[in-house]
DNA sequence: TTCCATAAGTATACGGCGTGTCATGTTTCT
DNA sequence: AGAAACATGACACGCCGTATACTTATGGAA
């Protein structure tokens, strides 16, 4: 949580990095047993046995506050899900993508507010600034994953349906710029489809996370799974030859 | 909104009909325009003229209130669900599946804040009844949904892989009761790419929502469409004689 | 080593929001 | 005429973010 304390500051800077990391801390715990609507300077206050007034020596405003805490949980998701992926050697890039997408999953399980937060509803009264850290985090997440799916469906064919599918000028010029950076050879279709993934994902997990799927299956872990396989059998074009093989889509480890 | 007011009625009932009527209609208004979260009692009675106290006569607490709007609004969303479903022939099951999913983007564009009253984040503090709303529109949805992906995907064939996607052990009995009357020859896998359909489109229905396709596609419907035939596709186990093939699909208007 | 600017902390207060509950009129139906 | 439904204004109680003014501890320069 934030920067470590450092042995060259002095203590006076340690304090104040140990106490922003408490306050960020306590923030999260609040948020999560909460909701995010429920994150307020008093209560931070309260938990910490100080005045509402000497929050403000950290954090000069609560928007600021909830602006580092979306920062510091949308990293750390980025972190999650990039650490999934390269836990995979990279010669089987739709299993890269299975343990990316299991990864989605349990960390939102795990982190059902940060969640929210980072995708759900805004904070009531808060107003992001612009370029926000969302906007941030959605296109770092968008870009590794843009990777992924392009490497899932490497020999994308230029087919005509594929070229039906999406077309450059579907995607604004900054956000190509970005994706490109990472994959040099990206195609119209891939990028599209790799939005559609992220849909997919998603929605499962959207869905989960706010109770809609208890009531209609037993594990909802077997459906995102499920759904998992079907979206890498649907990227690879499938066995004409060597290809992909349902044997190659070994099982991560929940 | 609520029931409207009869000749038979005193004209007292039809007062109060016609003020529950008001209330629930400024709730609605006060929602779209700041939040779920914005819905207060006394918000309400400000733009009604009364005073707070007055709403008390027909709504005994907050709770009670949200309760009906939930109510109100996803019965909403269920009925123009089914009326997209109904304006096209039955006849051609895929394009009914597409109309369904294409009527439950447009409305949820068109009420975002309904939407995720329903769908997202409960609304701070309320505590829904048992046998909550949610859950009774879930239940219609998702059978609607069932059965329309079942007729999409009809000649489902017994296929090992198929089988080895969904078992009934999967589901709840009660969901796998309330759907039964509606598709009487449901299978574990119809069910589970219901489920998994309605995944599809709900993330990214709130992907856009919530603003995190802003940046990285110019038109989401693009997309949505894109997602929508990719998925009507995989569903048709595929031309293997005079089955579906791209021409049936049509487009409904936007 | 001394001393002072600065930072972190305290107490208190303002103005606003919200739900829900009193006792008390006022209108309408029977 | 009387009972029920509806409306009123004043309260109680709780939250919130933020501001002012004052005290204390710290760190570095003289």
């Amino acid at each position: 949580m934030g920067e470590a304390p450092d042995k060259a500051m002095s203590r006076r800077e340690r304090l104040r990095v140990e106490a922003t990391r408490q306050i960020l801390e306590i923030a999260l715990h609040q948020m999560a047993s909460e909701g995010p609507g429920a994150i307020s300077l008093r209560g931070i206050a309260r938990e910490m046995g100080m005045t509402p007034r000497a929050i403000y020596s950290y954090f000069a405003t609560r928007d600021d506050l909830i602006t580092a805490l979306i920062r510091h949980i949308s990293s750390s998701l980025a972190d999650a899900l990039e650490r999934a992926r390269d836990a995979v050697p990279a010669a089987h890039p739709e299993n890269r993508l299975l343990a990316w997408g299991q990864a989605l999953r349990v960390w939102a399980m795990a982190n059902p507010q940060g969640f929210q937060l980072v995708y759900g509803d805004p904070i009531p009264g808060y107003q992001q600034p612009e370029q926000g850290p969302v906007e941030e985090a959605a296109l770092r997440i968008c870009g590794g994953l843009n990777r992924l799916v392009a490497a899932a469906c490497s020999p994308l064919p230029y087919s005509p349906e594929a070229a039906a599918e999406a077309d450059w000028s579907d995607f604004p010029a900054g956000y190509l710029a970005t994706v490109r950076a990472e994959v040099p050879d990206l195609s119209p279709a891939v990028a599209s489809r790799a939005l559609r993934v992220w849909g997919r994902l998603h929605g499962l997990v959207t869905l989960e996370i706010h109770g809609h799927l208890r009531a209609v299956c037993n594990d909802p872990a077997v459906l995102y799974r499920a759904e998992m396989l079907d979206l890498v059998r649907s990227l690879a074009p499938a066995p004409s030859g060597a290809g992909t093989d349902e044997r190659n889509v070994i099982t991560p480890a929940t």
